[in-house]
DNA sequence: CCCTTAATCAAACAAACGATTGACAAACTC
DNA sequence: GAGTTTGTCAATCGTTTGTTTGATTAAGGG
């Protein structure tokens, strides 16, 4: 049986710094995002992490200093998952779809908006994202409906999208479902682009038809 | 100079328990807006009802037992403040200028989506007055649109409504403005109206006409 | 192999939190 | 007006919080 001495693969060290720091960031984000800035202990995020407490302030300038550093990593991941070219309703189904694989991501751009006092960590990316999202509804709405701002309704859309988050009890009241529920957040997702396809969103900037759409029509609205 | 002693008027008492109580559940009000559940400070809603900090002990049953009095309370004015026979763009347009008037009340709604644990205290009568707007939007996307979920719409149309309070950050960083700005959110209220006509949400359940609509027109969508 | 560096931990610390205690005085009862 | 009730407060308590200290041990360089 060889004895690797010296294996290229880096092998399993007991102390390794940039490991601990990334788990203490991960726990870090769980935590964040499950209770808030003001709700998430140190000590909790310590123990998720399976690290002794102090290596929080070792690594990190404290709990500020962690929840800023987590903040930067988390929003420059989450900056990269949009594809350009997608059309828009479809863009928007997917993101809907965030409030089941990521409701972490979703709930911390939801508790940062709550306790945003004048600076936004690392959202100078996601600016720079929705920036893309706001020039495709420009190039559609734009001659048709030159009343709609489309910074305004891209802040809508973003905000119905994030709402089985944000308001779990006014669809728990309203629609008689968990809103955690797999089922209702792929038929909330699908409503999201529909509502996208009938404000006129259908088709992405290099006119390819949505292929989206199913069995949605649009009659007369006798406006 | 007539001194009353049995004046019909209750004259101003040094010790007022009812008072008293209400300026504390005032002042739980805007502190919990302000910074959450787990953020919120006993003594500082103390400070802010000019009490001694015990009182909320004495009166309530605890910190949680304020919340909840509190949210109650609160939610027993909100739910009363719907117009019925407003059209439903109007009504929008109102409720999204409470990011103006009443932003302590949509800071709370946003709170306790993210708190949410499964009850929601006092959210009975919001869910019975949201079921009307339910209705509305039923009569009139239903024959036209049949694969909108009018509940799922009302949610998206809420949710974006709330953005000015819960997304401030997307706002700043997109619009360039800020969130709070009583032009920028007049603006808003205005586009999120105008999104309900484009929806074909433009006349209320009597079939009345929306006077809302001032330059908004609608050309064919190409859809 | 020794010695320095760096990663980790257990324990303790001061501050802040929510809650309790006990005293006191205004308001009400008779 | 005496006595009971009750609204209020200052002071303090036990707990939890985030942070710091000092010791311990793995890792790396000579």
């Amino acid at each position: 049986m060889p004895r690797p001495r010296r294996s290229p693969a880096p092998q399993e060290r007991l102390r390794d710094a940039e490991r601990t720091k990334q788990r203490i960031l991960d726990a870090a984000a769980g935590e964040f995002a499950a209770h808030g800035y003001a709700g998430a202990r140190i000590r909790a995020i310590a123990e998720r992490a399976g690290v002794n407490q102090q290596l929080v302030s070792y690594y990190f300038d404290g709990k500020e200093g962690l929840f800023r550093a987590m903040s930067e990593q988390w929003q420059q991941r989450q900056a990269q998952i949009s594809e350009p070219g997608t059309p828009l309703p479809e863009q928007l189904r997917r993101y809907a779809m965030e409030n089941l694989h990521n409701p972490d991501g979703v709930r911390m751009v939801a508790w940062n908006g709550l306790q945003y006092t004048g600076d936004d960590p690392g959202g100078t990316e996601r600016t720079a994202m929705l920036a893309r999202g706001v020039e495709q509804i420009a190039s559609l709405v734009g001659d048709d409906n030159p009343d709609l701002d489309p910074h305004c309704l891209l802040v809508m859309l973003m905000a119905a999208c994030m709402a089985p988050t944000t308001l779990p009890q006014v669809i728990a009241g309203l629609c008689q479902t968990d809103p955690k529920d797999p089922q209702f957040v792929e038929h909330y997702a699908d409503q999201v682009a529909r509502v996208a396809e009938s404000l006129g969103l259908g088709a992405d900037s290099s006119g390819t038809p949505s292929p989206a759409r199913r069995r949605s029509r649009r009659a007369g609205t006798g406006l």
